[in-house]
DNA sequence: TCTCTTGAGCTATTTACCTCA
DNA sequence: AGTGAGGTAAATAGCTCAAGA
C-alpha cells in the first residue's frame, strides 16, 4: 500500500520538537509532512468503523500496523471520526424532528377545523332543539337537525366515546324530550344535557390553548419522536 | 479499606494546513 | 493570482476511570 506520509514525528507534537521555533510564539507548526491519508486508509478505517467505533487497543495496533500508521494517529482518526459522525447524526436528528412537527402541525390544523364545523353544528342543534321545547314538539324540525347532521357523517370525533357507552342520562333525556332517534346529533346533544352546553365549548375552546400553549408542547420528549418516521408513530391517535 | 497518584482514553475545542470554487 | 469556506489531521484542555502503591 502507497503511502507518502513520513515516518516517526507525524504523530508528536511540535512543541516538543527541537525543530519548534525559538521565538515566543506557541508553535504548532505542522511540516509539511502533513497529508491527508490515502484512499485505501480511508477505506480501511472507514470499514472498521462501521463495525465498531472505538476500538479495543489490540485491534488499534493491528489496524496501525496494517496501515502503516502511527497507533496514534489511527486513534486520533477515530476520536475526529466519532466527532463528525455525533454532528452528522445530530442533522439527521433534526430532520426527523422538523419532519415529525410538519406533519403533527398539519393533523392539529386539520383537527383545528374539524372541530369548528362541529361545533357550528352543534350549535345550530341547540338551537333546534330550544324551538320544539317552547313551542311543544315540531316534528319538521327534528327531522330538519337529523338530516343537517347526517351531512357530515365524516366527523364524529366524538361519536364513537359516546356510541361506545350509551349514558342512561340519553335514556332518560329521549324521554324528556321526546326525539327518539338514534341520531348521532341527537345523542351528542342529550349526553352532554343542554345545561352543559357552555362546559363543552369552554372545554373545547380551552382545548385549543392548551395545545398550542408552549408548556405542553414542550411536555413531549424529543427522544420520543427520533427513530420513527411520521407515518408509524401516531400517537396522535389520541384524538381521533 | 481508604486515599492518593498516575496513566490511558475520552469529548470538546482549537489550530494548521490543504483543496476547491 | 488572491481569497474565503470547508474538510481534515493533530494538538490541547479538562474530565473520568481503573490500577496500583
Amino acid at each position: 500500500m502507497e503511502y507518502t506520509y513520513s515516518e516517526g514525528a507525524e504523530a508528536e507534537t511540535y512543541t516538543s520538537s527541537s525543530t519548534t521555533p525559538s521565538s515566543g510564539m506557541r508553535s504548532k507548526k505542522k511540516s509539511n509532512n502533513t497529508r491527508r491519508f490515502s484512499d485505501d486508509q480511508i477505506k480501511s478505517l472507514e470499514t472498521m468503523f462501521e463495525t465498531e467505533s472505538r476500538l479495543e487497543p489490540r485491534k488499534k495496533l493491528q489496524l496501525a500496523r496494517d496501515l502503516g500508521l502511527q497507533p496514534r494517529q489511527v486513534a486520533i482518526w477515530f476520536q475526529n471520526k466519532r466527532a463528525r459522525w455525533k454532528s452528522k447524526q445530530l442533522e439527521r436528528d433534526y430532520g426527523i424532528l422538523q419532519s415529525n412537527y410538519n406533519s403533527l402541525a398539519s393533523r392539529f390544523e386539520a383537527l383545528k377545523k374539524e372541530k369548528q364545523t362541529l361545533l357550528i353544528q352543534l350549535q345550530k342543534l341547540n338551537h333546534l332543539m330550544q324551538k320544539p321545547l317552547e313551542a311543544g314538539q315540531s316534528r319538521t324540525q327534528v327531522e330538519a337537525a337529523n338530516s343537517m347532521d347526517s351531512e357530515s357523517e365524516n366527523g364524529g370525533t366524538m361519536k364513537c366515546e359516546l356510541e361506545e357507552k350509551p349514558s342512561p342520562s340519553i335514556e332518560r333525556s329521549e324521554h324528556a324530550h321526546g326525539v327518539l332517534s338514534d341520531d348521532d346529533a341527537s345523542i351528542k346533544v342529550e349526553h352532554f344535557g343542554l345545561e352543559d352546553e357552555h362546559g363543552l365549548l369552554n372545554f373545547a375552546e380551552h382545548a385549543d390553548d392548551s395545545l398550542t400553549s408552549p408548556e405542553d408542547w414542550s411536555a413531549f420528549e424529543s427522544n420520543a419522536l427520533l427513530g420513527q418516521t411520521s407515518s408509524d408513530y401516531q400517537w396522535w391517535d389520541f384524538w381521533s
